[in-house]
DNA sequence: AACTTGACGAGGG
DNA sequence: CCCCTCGCCAAGT
């Protein structure tokens, strides 16, 4: 798999740019809906080559409800704050709770109550 | 071809 | 809740 394979990268966009205003999904999510060759480590690297302008990378976040874009080109806190001004609550420690943002495409959402607590963990 | 480095995730201390 | 370790997979050197 390579992330300079334009299909392998939309199908990534393609999810991210379902996600609506004011929710998140995770890297981990999102790996395991597109499934083979995709891991939440690729999925990072996917979308740092996202087009700022055509997908709504700040939606996307850490299975722990933090954003993780610290140590690169990104501005530390632009994702959170991006994030806050559609509505999504973050604690004093940059946290969110992912039991009321995470957000799962049709098809997807979670089945089982096992299910629900991986997502909202 | 070996080694390092991530916009990651789960488990243990 | 913080910190560390390990597994993961693709890129850059």
């Amino acid at each position: 798999m390579n992330v300079n394979d334009k299909d392998y990268r939309e199908r990534v966009y393609e999810i991210v740019r379902q996600i609506p205003v004011g929710n998140v999904m995770t890297y981990g999510q999102i790996s395991m809906i597109l499934g083979e060759g995709y891991t939440a480590r690729t999925i990072g690297y996917v979308m740092h080559g996202a087009d700022s302008d055509k997908v709504p990378w700040q939606r996307v976040i850490n299975s722990q409800g933090k954003c993780s874009t610290g140590r690169l080109t990104i501005p530390v806190n632009l994702q959170q704050e991006l994030l806050e001004a559609e509505g999504v609550v973050f604690n004093d420690k940059g946290k969110c709770d992912l039991g009321k943002f995470l957000w799962s495409p049709a098809g997807f959402e979670p089945e089982d109550e096992a299910q629900t607590t991986l997502f909202s963990r």
